[in-house]
DNA sequence: TAAGATAGGTTGTATATACAACCAAAAAAC
DNA sequence: GTTTTTTGGTTGTATATACAACCTATCTTA
């Protein structure tokens, strides 16, 4: 086999094609190891092999007796996961609401022309909202979304939906960058997050991408005293470069 | 096999305990996929599965027609890596240097005691110091550290020797637990630190573990103006819980 | 002495067979 | 109608065998 992939490759690959075409969508149950071997001419073991791997890379799991099947996607980070934050309030018992204060398509600011790969005129859409938990403001969130990726961002109602709920669906996150920072707050983040005098905010700024495709760069400001970040850890063998 | 474990298990334990006896160091040959057929009483396959698996774990690393080696340990977070400050400030060709501010055994304080587990009145060992990049300071560091994880902290020489690596080689960090949060700047450290009026500071608790032991709390202060954390992800399958 | 061939070792891929453990649906018994 | 048993399917573990591809040391030849 000198140039071309190993079976087990061929049979991994048939199954991320039946997930990408959505014939086996979410928890639905991907063929057995007996019917690969029919299918894909195989042994069962190398069947075995691919859904193995599969379920390695978490595109799988797996369950006794009962099949392998499709494993939902997430965007995973140990410290700083992307979550929808009416579920979360919600999820702990509170009263999850927000506040749009700004809706609006506008020139994109030069600080992020080279992000979007724009020039200098072109248009993005701008938003502005505050997140409420039990009508408390906990979160401001500024965003910038680039108009290909979702060219309807504007016409959506965000009482029923939050920004990156809506985002997700049409344009399904493959990468994200962070950066957090502590700053100063102004005068409109003061009254907005009712913060104490001289109280900083803990910023996170985050810009998105959907496959090759900016998707969108957004700010949160959450007060000091009230929001932190955590996360917990264990060491990990990991290979040099070889 | 009612309660016992799988073969292929037994053979991955084996390794495990050979690397944990140093009987193999990093990069050293572990015994082939023949050599284990002989030494476990298994079959090749149960072997090959069993390097597999601490392959795929990052404990080994395989070359093809050549064998089967010990990888290198790393202690990996993606976002929040525990590195030799000093190191870092060197790589990127500054001076570094540091200030001791204290280095003292004392009570342990009442807010720690559960921490590490101890009571009213028993002692730690606590030392304060600020990080200089080019004579400027960038980073105040507070450290409570367990006196029996580190009997010997407070008589090391911190001009030669940062209390990190001090620490990695008496305990090496299995664990660590981190919390990010923007805070307002008390006296000391807006002159410590330098900062501007107003300027808040940038804090990391990080509680690290060797084993089941409990090292060290400490709290790292950087300036919001001049620091940041960042990192970038990209989507992972994930299962959820089953 | 250097180059090429050979031998023996390694990991990588593949197939076949067998039994264990688990699950769910269908059939049989009450 | 309900409970128990049976059947057919699934994944999990294990062994054996074979050949390919790679690497390194040793031997042979020029």
């Amino acid at each position: 086999m000198s140039q071309e992939e190993p079976r087990y490759q061929l049979v991994k690959d048939f199954i991320r094609k039946g997930i990408a075409s959505k014939e086996w969508k979410e928890h639905k149950r991907v063929p057995s190891e007996n019917e690969l071997v029919d299918m894909c001419k195989v042994s069962r073991m190398t069947a075995r092999r691919a859904l193995d791997e599969l379920t390695e890379e978490g595109v799988l799991y797996r369950v006794q007796g009962r099949g392998t099947f499709v494993a939902p996607k997430k965007l995973h980070s140990p410290l700083l996961e992307i979550r929808n934050i009416a579920e979360e309030i919600e999820n702990r018992g509170a009263e999850y609401s927000n506040e749009l204060i700004l809706l609006q398509k506008e020139s994109c600011p030069t600080h992020l022309l080279n992000h979007f790969g724009l020039q200098e005129g072109d248009q993005v859409f701008h938003s502005i909202m505050v997140h409420k938990e039990d009508k408390k403001p906990i979160q401001i969130e500024q965003r910038y979304v680039n108009p290909i990726a979702a060219p309807e961002y504007l016409k959506q109602d965000y009482k029923s939906i939050t920004p990156n709920v809506y985002l997700s669906k049409v344009a399904p996150l493959t990468e994200a960058e962070h950066q957090i920072q502590a700053k100063e707050a102004d005068p409109f983040m003061k009254v907005t997050l009712k913060l104490q005098e001289l109280e900083p905010v803990l910023c996170i700024d985050r810009i998105t991408w959907s496959e090759q495709t900016l998707v969108s760069f957004c700010q949160l400001y959450h007060p000091a005293s009230r929001f932190s970040i955590s996360g917990r850890f264990k060491t990990e063998h990991q290979l040099t470069e070889l």
